[in-house]
DNA sequence: ATTTCATCCTGGAGGC
DNA sequence: TGCCTCCAGGATGAAA
């Protein structure tokens, strides 16, 4: 669910409200979420935790990570249905509730999650400005250069590959943070098929590609991420994107640019959404 | 070595 | 109303 702007606008929500808080207790109603080496140990991590305060609140990718003063820090992915989120208890939220973070203002960092995709761990060491070698070390997959970070020959080096060009995206060894929405709606501000052949680009689509990925993003961040159905920042409030989407979601829609009928396709399991006129192989 | 595919889950939408 | 099928912002390990 929540891709990069999602999270960023989670992150940005967590640092208004929750720097230098105080944990007084953490509880897990539903174990199976949590992962990494305290996997069978979380009882004396969630002892450990209390009574640290929390010293940032970062992203890497998609992932959000709070880190503690003493060292830790808790990394949440938070797949398609996860929402982290101050204090909310609605009825809807509650059945799905598998982790709390009591917090010593008496407020709560809640961790919801109906489909259960999400998964949560307790990072050693984590150096918040570099946390890739921490993560890997706890058994996560190594990610790519964050979006914002790339420049027109790093992506050039990326794309010198045969592969289909949507799948490419989703990749998040190649780049990390795109996700199904924010892969298409590049695509489509780019001009290009889904299912080119990523060697194939010509080098003017991609630095159009390039330049797309990154305004799109940064447009959502301001829009507070897209709401498709799930989506929910740290206050619980919905994202302002969706009106804003070129393709995604809108199959059989007119295209905004020359009225075509968007398409939809399905590459590698994935629902891809196109104007079959703008974005040509 | 790469790349695709099934799988993990629940809930909402739409058809009958 | 109910029952059924299909679909969903992701990540991953197994299989091809």
């Amino acid at each position: 669910m929540p891709e990069l702007p999602e999270v960023e606008n989670i992150v940005i929500g967590l640092r208004n409200e929750i720097l230098d808080v105080g944990v007084t207790a953490v509880r897990v109603n539903k174990p199976v979420i949590l992962r990494g080496s305290y996997k069978h140990c979380w009882r004396k991590a969630m002892k450990e935790l209390a009574g640290r305060k929390i010293r940032s609140v970062t992203r890497r990718a998609k992932r959000l990570i709070v880190s503690l003063d003493n060292n830790q820090a808790l990394l949440v992915q938070l797949g398609m249905t996860g929402r982290f989120m101050i204090n909310n208890s609605d009825d809807d939220c509650l059945k799905h509730t598998h982790f709390v973070v009591e917090l010593a203002d008496s407020r709560q960092l809640r961790f919801v999650d109906p489909r259960r995709f999400g998964k949560l761990w307790l990072l050693e060491a984590l150096n918040p400005e570099c946390p890739d070698e921490a993560m890997e070390g706890a058994g996560l997959g190594r990610l790519g250069p964050e979006p914002f970070d790339l420049d027109k020959r790093r992506l050039a080096e990326i794309l010198n590959c045969k592969r289909v060009i949507k799948n490419l995206l989703l990749d998040q060894t190649r780049i990390a943070g795109l996700g199904n929405i924010y892969a298409d709606e590049s695509l489509f501000a780019a001009g290009i098929h889904p299912e080119t052949v990523s060697c194939n680009i010509p080098s003017e689509k991609t630095a159009l590609l390039l330049s797309a990925i990154k305004r799109i993003l940064r447009k959502s961040i301001r829009q507070g991420g897209t709401t498709f159905s799930d989506y929910r920042n740290a206050y619980g409030e919905r994202g302002g994107f969706l009106e804003m989407l070129q393709v995604y979601g809108r199959t059989g829609e007119p295209c905004r640019k020359c009225k075509t009928a968007i398409e939809k396709v399905v590459i590698s399991g994935r629902s891809s959404h196109f104007c079959p006129f703008c974005q040509q192989r």
